[in-house]
RNA sequence: GGUCCCAUGGUCUAAUGGCUAUGACGCUCGACUGUCUCUCGGGAGAUGGGGGUUCGAUUCCCCCUGGGACCGCCA
């Protein structure tokens, strides 16, 4: 049974019935002998008028205040002329009040409930109930909703079967930190919540599911940021017997039913486009850009290579490059302190500084503009294809400093210049991603997706000893969208022998491979099928299609950037006894 | 683990080495029958904690606490 009485959505079609609605104390405006409350749910406000015609009413309206909890039946009345309110779906009517309950009062709340409120981050999510009462939240969550709904609709469409996998699982090596459960019936053994249920996805192939789709809430005990969370949610699905390019295929369907369910967003998705993880850094520095900024990172690197400028020779004498982009209009938008704050910023990727040239009359002005020659001012315009007004921002370093300086000025400037279609939506798959990357931490190569990524068929040789890991692709995936890792996918290992060596290439020895996977090196020695799939965060794209900057603004109860609730005050110290319990007791 | 920034009524905010610490919203009392940013008149309400410099600290310095951003980290 559907409800009809939302606040919000009463209008002319009421006209002259009687009705009776539910909802919050928006605000009251007293005239004495006449009152006007906007009451809020769900879907919107509507204006009570309280007067004089039904005294006991209007005395309950004198006594509300603001988020009360009100109950008001009347007749709906057409407004007069001039009395209408554009801003609101029910601006035409109004609800002439005959009987009216306080069904709950309130204090006075600790900041106003509406949108734009300026009130502290730790505040709203202290009092996160009445921060989602805004209109704001209330969307976004519900338009959270509908991306489950959308999804698990084309999943069972397309033949996904729904499947739950543990929350309390296996802790495994490789990845981020885990969260950790004690068991209270084996003392000093602990469960860990899940980082994600690849492993059980990929048993699910084993069994035979062939689609498996989840909603799935995964686990990352690592420090938070504005787009992360500690926990999450994954829209996960895995198949087999599919290729990359069929699961790429069914992704972009799936992406294009929900943003056409979503946000009414027709998607072309032949336009979107794939980019190696190669291809990717050296365009963009990154490996999720943002394509709808038009500038790309150039390589300057031949150009200045004989150049008098130091910095840039040196830096390529030393094994590293130059590259830069040139900010549209940049030369005018930026002033010289301006840049300075751009130098102080880039210094935490590492870069040493920041060198710039403005372009005016089609030749090169700025402090540097005198170590270059006109022939090699022309050749760097040429080779950047800058043009009049443009500033050009310089990386001279090794490589990864260079991308990320230029991939965090090249974001900077194009959001404060705005740059940026707010309406676009720039899907990009990356792919051919390295297999391993050097981790500084351990000393050793670790997995750059996970320990179940499929190598290109070509590189399975770098796995083997005395070969150089660094140069073995796999057979990956990751969807981008507008500048953000929406989700992450491979083609998974499914051959025993090719997994233990991918395990040894890691520093596994046979014993702890078989100690941290043998459940699942087992399984393949019965049959796994070839098989693929990916992950979305629907945390992010919720984000995005709310068009908010902040995970939070999607969550019903996030963490806050300390990965505590501060409404519950999770996590809390907890009794001496249930430590005992669990075996975890401390000695003082 | 590291770097940087911030802390003034309920909320957001202004200002100052010294006089009654500014304003808006909210709250409260009163008046008002067509408002929807109601209007008008009155009122209550603040410098996070500790230490230092100083005749005097909300202001300057240090520590703590809390918050934010970023780097590392995030298979």
């Amino acid at each position: 049974m559907k409800r009809t009485n939302y606040a919000g959505l009463i209008d002319e079609q009421y006209i002259d019935q009687t009705v009776t609605v539910q909802g919050w104390v928006q605000k009251r405006r007293n005239f004495g002998g006449l009152i006007f409350i906007d009451l809020r749910d769900r879907e919107g406000l509507v204006q009570l008028t309280f007067s004089e015609k039904f005294a006991d009413a209007l005395a309950v309206a004198d006594e509300a205040r603001n988020e009360f909890v009100l109950e008001a039946t009347g007749v709906v009345r057409r407004r007069g002329a001039g009395q209408e309110n554009a801003n609101i779906k029910s601006g035409l009517i109004e609800i002439e009040v005959a009987q009216a309950t306080i069904l709950a009062e309130s204090k006075t709340p600790p900041f106003y409930i509406e949108d734009g409120v300026n009130a502290g981050e730790e505040l709203k999510l202290q009092y996160r109930y009445l921060d989602l009462r805004r209109p704001e939240m209330q969307r976004n969550l519900r338009l959270r909703s509908k991306i489950m709904a959308s999804s698990l609709k084309f999943m069972d469409e397309h033949d996904f079967i729904n499947i739950e996998t543990p929350i309390l699982a296996k802790s495994t090596p490789e990845g981020a930190r885990d969260y950790l459960v004690p068991s209270r019936v084996h003392p000093g053994s602990f469960y860990a919540l899940p980082q994600s249920p690849q492993i059980f996805k990929q048993l699910l192939m084993g069994a035979g599911f062939d689609r498996y789709f989840q909603i799935a809430r995964a686990f990352r005990d690592e420090d938070l940021r504005g787009d992360r969370q500690p926990e999450f949610t994954q829209m996960d699905l895995e198949t087999s017997f599919m290729t990359q390019d069929d699961i790429q295929a069914l992704v972009n369907d799936w992406v294009k039913a929900i943003m056409k369910d979503v946000v009414d967003v027709d998607l072309d998705i032949t336009q979107i486009p794939t980019l190696t993880y190669d291809e990717a850094m050296r365009r963009f520095g990154t490996d999720k850009p943002d394509l709808r900024i038009a500038y790309e990172l150039q390589d300057v690197s031949e150009v200045v290579a004989d150049s008098e400028f130091g910095v840039f020779s040196g830096a390529i004498a030393n094994g590293g490059q130059v590259k830069t982009i040139a900010v549209p209009g940049g030369a005018d938008a930026y002033s010289r302190k301006d840049i300075d704050k751009f130098t102080d910023y880039v210094k935490r990727y590492g870069a040493k500084g920041l060198a710039w040239l403005k372009v005016a009359d089609d030749a090169l002005t700025g402090p540097i503009a005198k170590f270059f020659t006109a022939d090699k001012q022309a050749a760097l315009i040429e080779a950047t294809k800058a043009v009049n007004g443009d500033l050009l921002l310089f990386a001279a370093d090794k490589a990864d400093v260079v991308n990320a300086t230029l991939d965090y000025l090249r974001r900077e400037t194009a959001k404060n210049l705005q740059l940026i279609d707010d309406n676009q939506w720039a899907f990009a798959w990356i792919i051919d991603w390295p297999l391993f990357e050097y981790s500084e931490e351990d000393d050793r190569w670790i997995s750059a997706h996970h320990p179940f990524t499929m190598p290109n068929v070509a590189d399975l040789h770098y796995l083997e000893d005395g070969e150089d890991p660094h140069q073995a692709h796999a057979q990956s995936y990751d969807l981008v969208l507008n500048g953000f890792e929406l989700g992450s996918g491979s083609i998974r290992i499914h051959r025993m022998d090719i997994q233990e060596k991918m395990l040894k290439a890691l520093g596994f020895t046979k014993e702890q491979a078989h100690e941290a996977f043998g459940f699942l090196l087992e399984g393949m020695e019965y049959g796994f099928p070839p098989m693929g799939g990916i992950a979305l965060g629907l945390d992010r794209l919720a984000m995005l299609l709310a068009g908010q900057s902040n995970i939070r603004e999607v969550i019903a109860f996030p963490k806050n950037s300390k990965a505590t609730e501060p409404m519950t005050e999770a996590p809390t110290p907890v009794e001496a006894k249930q430590l005992d319990d669990l075996g975890l007791a401390t000695q003082d």
